[in-house]
Parts: C-alpha cells; sequence; structure tokens
DNA sequence: AACCAGGCCAACCGCTGGACG
DNA sequence: ACGTCCAGCGGTTGGCCTGGT
C-alpha cells in the first residue's frame, strides 16, 4: 500500500507539474467516484477522472473502481469452493488472472492473483513436496498446479458444481455493472446493501451515514430505488424480487450466497469501531455467512445492489480466446485430467 | 515493551492491442 | 500506414499489520 493521500509529484517538484494525486485514496475521492458512477454512468476513464473533480488519472480512476468501488464485489475471504474453482482454472489457464476472475462473481484479477500469490502458491507447493516425498512415482511437476485440493489432497471437484460456477458467472452480461444499473432490470431483495465497500472502508467513515442517507435519496431521486416494493427500476420496467438461477438474467451466482447476521449491531456503528483498521475487511469477512449491511435512513437494509453476477471489469468473455465451456464439454471428466502448465 | 520478519494487498508500472483520425 | 489515445492486463512495489522473539 502506498502512503495515505501522499501527493508523490507535488512533493518531487514544488512547481506542481502534474496535480494528479497518487497513492492510497480518502473517503472523499471515493465518494466522489462513487458518486459520478452512480450517477453518469461508465465513461472514458480520463473523463470521468476530470468530470468528477478528481486529481487522479483515469487509470488510478478505473483501478479504483474495478479493485474496490464496484458494488458488485464480494469482499472477504475466499470460500473453500472459490479456492477450489482459481486452483481448476489457474491450472487450465495460468496467469490469466482476469479470465479467472470472470468466472469467479465479485472478485477481482488483482484480488485472485494476491490470493494466489500469497496463500495458493505456497499452499500447493506445500502440498507437491508433501506428494513428491510420499510418492516418488509422482510425474507432475510441481512448479506449477494441477488438480490439488486446497487442504492439501488430491479432490477431484465436483462437476456439477464447477460447471454451475462457470456458467452462471459467464451468463451475466459483463459489460460493466454500471452499464447494467443504466441499461437493464434489476432485482432486489429487502436485503439491501448499496454500498457495501463502505461498511469496510478503512478510512474514518463518521461521514458515513450522512452519505448513505445522501446516496439512499439520490438513487430514489433517479428511479433506481423503490422503497415500498423493493424493487429497483431505471425506467425500462422490474423485475420481480429474488428471482433466481435461470428465472432471471441478473440473478446473484451460487457463489454469492449471503445471509443476514441480524444479530449484529448496526452497520455504521461497526464502521465507526472500526475505522483506520486495515484489516476491519479481513475479520469481518472471514465468514461469508456473515455480510454487514448498511442501514439506509429508510430502515430498509438492503443487500447487493449491483451484484448480478460478475461483470468481471467491465469486460465481456472473450470466448474467441478461451471457449471454457466447450473445453468443458469435451472432456468426460473435466477434473480428473492431469492438467499441465 | 520493543523489535523484526513475513504476510497481505492496494496501487502503481509498463506493456499490449484495439479503435479512431 | 502511421500516430495517438485509451482500456485492459499481468507483474511488481511498498506500507501496514500481525505474530513471534
Amino acid at each position: 500500500m502506498r502512503k495515505p493521500y501522499m501527493m508523490e509529484k507535488d512533493k518531487m517538484n514544488n512547481n506542481i507539474k502534474s496535480k494528479l494525486r497518487k497513492g492510497l485514496w480518502s473517503p472523499e475521492e471515493d465518494e466522489k467516484l462513487l458518486r459520478y458512477m452512480i450517477t453518469k454512468g461508465q465513461g472514458c476513464w480520463s473523463d470521468i477522472a476530470r468530470n468528477a473533480g478528481l486529481q487522479r488519472c483515469g487509470k488510478s480512476c478505473r483501478l479504483r473502481w474495478i479493485n474496490y468501488l464496484r458494488p458488485d464485489l464480494k469482499r472477504g475471504a475466499f470460500s473453500p469452493q472459490e479456492e477450489e474453482l482459481i486452483i481448476h482454472l489457474h491450472s487450465i489457464l495460468g496467469n490469466r488472472w482476469s479470465q479467472i476472475a470472470a468466472r469467479l462473481p465479485g472478485r477481482t484479477d488483482n484480488e485472485i492473483k494476491n490470493f494466489w500469490n500469497s496463500t495458493l502458491k505456497k499452499r500447493l507447493k506445500m502440498n507437491n513436496n508433501i506428494n513428491a516425498t510420499s510418492s516418488p512415482n509422482n510425474s507432475y511437476s510441481s512448479s506449477e498446479p494441477r488438480d490439488v485440493n486446497v487442504m492439501g489432497g488430491i479432490m477431484p471437484m465436483n462437476e456439477h458444481d464447477l460447471m454451475t460456477m462457470c456458467m452462471d458467472s459467464s451468463s451475466s452480461t459483463s459489460s460493466s455493472c454500471m452499464q447494467s444499473m443504466h441499461t437493464t432490470n434489476m432485482v432486489l431483495t429487502d436485503q439491501f446493501d448499496p454500498f457495501p465497500l463502505l461498511s469496510n472502508n478503512r478510512y474514518d467513515m463518521t461521514g458515513a451515514t450522512d452519505f448513505l442517507d445522501n446516496m439512499a435519496a439520490c438513487l430514489t431521486q433517479v428511479g433506481m430505488v423503490d422503497h415500498d416494493h423493493g424493487v429497483v427500476h431505471d425506467g425500462y420496467g422490474t423485475l420481480e424480487p429474488n428471482k433466481t438461477g435461470l428465472e432471471s438474467d441478473f440473478s446473484l451466482p451460487p457463489l454469492e450466497s449471503r445471509s443476514i447476521d441480524d444479530n449484529s449491531s448496526t452497520p455504521i456503528d461497526h464502521v465507526k469501531s472500526h475505522n483506520n483498521n486495515n484489516h476491519f475487511k479481513n475479520s469481518c469477512f472471514n465468514n461469508t455467512d456473515h455480510h454487514h449491511h448498511i442501514q439506509c435512513s429508510n430502515n430498509v437494509v438492503v443487500e447487493d445492489l449491483f451484484g448480478f453476477g460478475n461483470h468481471g471489469h467491465g469486460e465481456s468473455f472473450r470466448m474467441e480466446e478461451w471457449d471454457f465451456e466447450g473445453l468443458i464439454q469435451d472432456i468426460p471428466y473435466f477434473s480428473s485430467l492431469d492438467f499441465q502448465v
């Protein structure tokens, strides 16, 4: 991480050749970008940076949005299923993190890459070493993983689960979630967190309540939230709440299983008590069954306003590069193959 | 309590490729 | 054909946190 709010170029050059900021994003910057994306939607990142009043380059804005602010992001620890899927996909795709991320709803390539490099790689290496010592006849390379269960054993993944995970994530139209917001119908449950990321923002969140109230009002104003019916619409009609799976084009994928932690204190309290804690998100989200919510002013808790599967960095699948589903179909038992990269 | 090493991960850097004039 | 701009991608950096000593 960079030093917060540091203006490196300004420090280096008093003439301030460039007013572009670098380093960590401040809550104010996050709010600006989030507000802009909510109201204007995605466009040219250079313009976004300029028009949103951010002294950041477009690239930085894009990265911040993709890796942190994007509302359809799922934070917290990777589930065992996700871990297995990452390992499987990595055994096929290698370091094509974006393609792996495209099949993991709510996860970013950066997140997966970090997770791989920090955790899985070592775990698999350890496992391979164990296998190498315990099984001399083991012929596959230890430098890169094959189908290895994250807990240490070779464990073929349930084919149906894998198929479901991949197909579901690929079924979403993946331009950007904001584009989806503006061009598609949306499903809302009455558990609704418009800004899940703000609840685990490591910055001082004392202003979060006002911000969220304002944002809820903003969403209402632009006609995206119908508080009476718990439905979001954007002028293109509405979808019935709680449709799942194939019933809806924009359903939560299986991995997005979330439940309500009714017993927790209010999220804002939680946020306030954890402000400036860099590892807040880790401690709060280690259990994927515990999702934190921000109570809106109308007392409606909203969950995952924008989470309609993976919108993978606003990019579409590149099936011309990897016909993954076709690949699976061609393979009688996908996970039993000995992939080597 | 202080120090240190290692882990984690947000953010940056540099490159590539596509779109467009 | 060439140059420019931009988005996307993968690799790398470096600051903060945690746990061990």
